[in-house]
RNA sequence: GUGGCCGUAGCUCAGUUGGUUAGAGCGCCAGGUUGUGAUCCUGGAUGUCGGGGGUUCGAGUCCCCUCGGUCACCCCA
């Protein structure tokens, strides 16, 4: 029977064994960023809508993909369609100490059509750095993202990077572009052809050929940085050298949101299609802070999208989800109350456990045994207790009730 | 938001030019065999054929609408 309720357009629901690799993928990002300093911050699913206003008037995100609606008390809220902005909100309410740094796992919205890796609700492990554009913390953060691959065993998560320049070096580049393609605008394509004016930079992200010849030629902010913007990135590009993270320089990179500035970089995972190959990414965002009302504040961050991951993970044959969650599973064919006793005990000494209930048949308790992943089965019956590998066929082992708990241990150990 | 494809049991799907009580495998439940463990055997339950409307003597099969999925565009994570 079809089901009367079902999740809304573009939703997901993660049931085991997929949630297992949720879990266990946000447990290693959370030990990874702890590790370096980084503090959790949980932070509400949704602002006002006016902080989301400063990723860009002309951004898609603003224009078309806000899940906004106005709440019984007449707010104007959004469901939060990126992580950094409210970030930096907090920070201006709450003033923490800098270098203030920050990560998080949080649902983002937008909403646009559903497709495979694309969804109205999706996921993402952030992380944030406030007060200081230091480039060495340019590289710990790209470092700790692309650590955080290679770490899951993905080897085709290729980073690009560049640098989007600052309030000295951008304004008077982009007029350079814009006069530029003012002069090859009717070699532009449709779609691009108006947005000139708006935001010239996106052009040089568009993929039609038309647009891709028309720009060949087009000057490139990295030939256009001020002092201070190149000797920064000279020193970002240095330190990955140094520590070893490999990247490739794309001068045609260019984010989805305005506030970028400086330091820009995505991951793209080259196992999946195009479409949808984009597993991660962030920047420097030296005035987000500011125009958040705070005081001028520089910032670096990035989000990482967990199903992206995982579904590179899928197409690489990488990080399959864990076999279970438990060690032991108690069989019990004498009605459940040892069950009971047993799984608390081994509960209490630390020993992870499940067992089965309803008083099942034996074969169906070993079936769910088998099942939960547990490596070894603790069987209890009339004529006594026995401890059996799971994993593979092996010789039971005859343990008395009192012994049952150290028993386990040593054969876990 | 625009366009293409798709929607049959919990899952994967089959259902011939529209024709009687809609099928298979897996899974699930009960029982049996294997000297109490995923094998094997027997039996069993489950579908308003995504939803609504229409055409027809008759629709899972045709038409319209709608919801959802999927792919492309767009954009991103």
């Amino acid at each position: 029977m079809a089901p009367k309720f079902t999740a809304p357009k573009g939703t997901l629901d993660v049931l085991a064994p997929q949630s297992r690799r949720y879990g266990a993928l946000i447990a290693r990002y959370a030990a990874r960023v702890s590790a370096a300093g980084y503090e959790l911050v949980v932070l509400p699913m949704f602002e006002d809508v006016d902080v989301f206003l400063r990723l860009g008037e002309s951004t898609d995100v603003v224009r078309k993909e806000m899940y906004d609606f106005e709440d019984k008390g007449g707010r104007h809220i959004a469901l939060k369609p990126d992580g950094t902005a409210p970030v930096a909100r907090a920070f201006v309410e709450h003033r923490p100490t800098t270098p203030w740094k920050v990560w998080y796992v949080t649902p983002k919205f937008r909403y646009e059509r559903p497709q495979k890796g694309r969804y109205r609700q999706h996921h993402e492990l952030g992380l944030e750095v406030l007060g200081s554009d230091d480039p060495d913390l340019d590289v710990e953060v790209i470092a700790l993202a692309a650590g955080l691959y290679a770490d899951l065993g993905l080897r085709r998560v290729v980073l690009k990077v560049t640098s989007l320049g600052d309030g000295a070096c951008r304004p008077g580049y982009r007029d350079q572009l814009q006069q530029y393609l003012d002069t090859r605008r009717v070699e532009l394509c449709d779609e691009h052809r108006d947005r000139v004016a708006d935001n010239p930079m996106r052009v040089l992200d568009c993929k039609r050929a038309a647009c891709i010849s028309a720009t060949a030629d087009a000057p490139r902010l990295l030939d256009h940085l001020c002092a201070e913007c190149e000797a920064h990135f000279g020193r970002v590009r240095a330190g990955l050298d140094a520590v070893g993270v490999r990247y490739e320089i794309d001068p045609k990179l260019v984010r989805g949101l305005d506030y970028y500035t400086r330091t820009t970089f995505e991951f793209a995972a080259e196992a999946m299609d195009a479409a949808q190959n984009g597993a991660g990414g962030g920047g420097r965002y030296d005035g987000l802070v500011e125009s958040l009302g705070g005081p001028a504040t520089p910032g670096i961050g990035f989000g990482l999208g967990i199903e992206r991951i995982l579904l590179a993970c899928d197409a690489e044959g990488a990080f399959p989800a864990p076999e279970g969650i438990v060690d032991v599973f108690v069989v019990d064919t004498m009605g459940g109350e040892a069950a009971r006793d047993v799984s608390d005990e081994l509960r209490r000494a630390g020993v992870s456990a499940d067992r089965a209930f309803d008083n099942r048949p034996f074969k169906k308790q070993m079936t769910a045994a088998l099942r939960s992943g547990a490596r070894l089965a603790v069987v209890i019956e009339p004529d006594g207790v026995q401890l059996r590998t799971l994993t593979e066929k092996g010789e039971p082992e005859t343990v008395s009730r009192d012994a049952i708990t150290d028993a386990v241990r040593k054969r876990l150990s």
